[in-house]
DNA sequence: GTGTTAATTTCGGCT
DNA sequence: AGCCGAAGTTAACAC
């Protein structure tokens, strides 16, 4: 990886045209070619940036932009699409470059699968007698979440989030529709299901006949929060 | 801004627990305290980071950390929620630190907006004696981006997107489901423009009884790309 | 490889 | 400040 601290200018054309104008700035080159261009605040986004697969040529400046103060040129393209970025590099502070090696990768625990899984394991949750069919019941527009039960025996589908939207009402009801088609299967109602549900989702389910229910993780979890304490 | 190049490993807990093992990275730390911990490789995107507002504090490693070579533990906790971050360094190869200012901001050109003002500008583009109504109708569900009249005098109203995808085949089907239970605007029939338009999005929509329109944002624009020729 | 869905999304606009 | 929709989204997963 190469690091340089300089102050620069750039332009970014490709799916938008987009201007940087002069500032001292952080330009990170990655092993496969990436760059990444960020400033001493905001997130984690870059400025501006270039994705992989691309390559980086050093040009010599226009002779307008060496009378700028331009010392060097960088142009990244993208291989596959005509993305292109032209960086205008006027004074360098630092550049140096690490060997840093393959990284072996982040290691994640509490996203929508796990709401899923822990969910499915205790289908009680929604209602005394309720049993799971299946998780994951895959129809020709996209997969289930969870097939159940409730105690009458009538079928139901759970659509999980972790942030309940309108997109996830809709996806529902798509799934709702199609199901109530097949003589197999309808009736089917609806459960959304989410940590948080905003209210304009609410709105739109309820509208439909589509029961909401909030989930909290850490008490689908259990009790097991004691152990493996970092901080 | 700080750069620090070295081996380390990181634990996350907050919206979900995530384990980084021991390898050599970067990590940025910014004026805002926001920490950024990035590999060589993938996109712009982090493997672990910190957003502002939040504080970094350097402690003391654990017995159990020093001896296995931890040098330096860095704790870094979200001001508002209890996000926190544990960087336990090893090696560290390198540690600089840079003045860069604040940073005057990225300045952007073609996206959905302009998208929009150019239909508006062009609305013929969508058939010969189409008229202008509104930009951004505003309705109980949300702003429909243009309604026009064709040249029968009839409203239509129309969905712009960069990328036709389904999620914007729902979004104006739900709008001309409101728009034509209202008896001062119905009948009111769509159109789904875009720069792009996916298959399914495509055939949802034509299901529907939307017309699909792919946009060419330079016939649009007109013929002044000559101009300022960058690359 | 293509398409679909989630994300510690981030970012901008508007109410 | 909160809500909603777009993003040069990126990333993971299924087909």
């Amino acid at each position: 990886m190469r690091v340089v601290i300089a102050s620069c200018s750039v332009d970014y054309e490709g799916r938008l045209t987009a201007h940087l104008p002069l500032a001292t700035r952080l330009l990170m080159v990655k092993a496969d070619g990436s760059v990444l261009i960020h400033s001493d605040g905001g997130s984690y986004k870059p400025l501006n940036w270039m994705a992989p697969p691309c390559a980086m040529a050093q040009v010599d400046p226009e002779p307008e932009e060496a009378e700028e103060g331009v010392r060097a040129v960088w142009v990244v393209r993208h291989t596959k699409s005509d993305d292109r970025l032209r960086i205008r590099l006027h004074e360098i502070h630092a550049d140096t470059s690490h060997d840093l090696g393959v990284d072996p990768g982040l290691v994640k625990d509490g996203v929508e699968a796990h709401l899923q899984r822990l969910l499915a394991e205790h289908i009680t949750t929604l209602g005394e007698g309720w049993t799971l069919s299946r998780r994951e019941y895959l129809t020709p527009i996209g997969p289930v979440d969870i097939l159940c039960k409730d105690a009458s025996g009538a079928t139901v589908a759970v659509e999980i989030k972790r942030r309940g939207d309108i997109d996830g009402v809709e996806q529902l009801t798509r799934y709702l529709e199609l199901m109530n088609r097949d003589p197999h299967l309808a009736p089917v109602t609806g459960v959304f299901a989410a940590q948080v549900i905003k209210p304009q989702a609410r709105t739109l389910a309820e509208d439909r006949g589509i029961r909401c229910v909030v989930l909290d993780y850490d008490e689908l979890r259990g009790i097991d929060t004691s152990a493996h304490r970092l901080f």
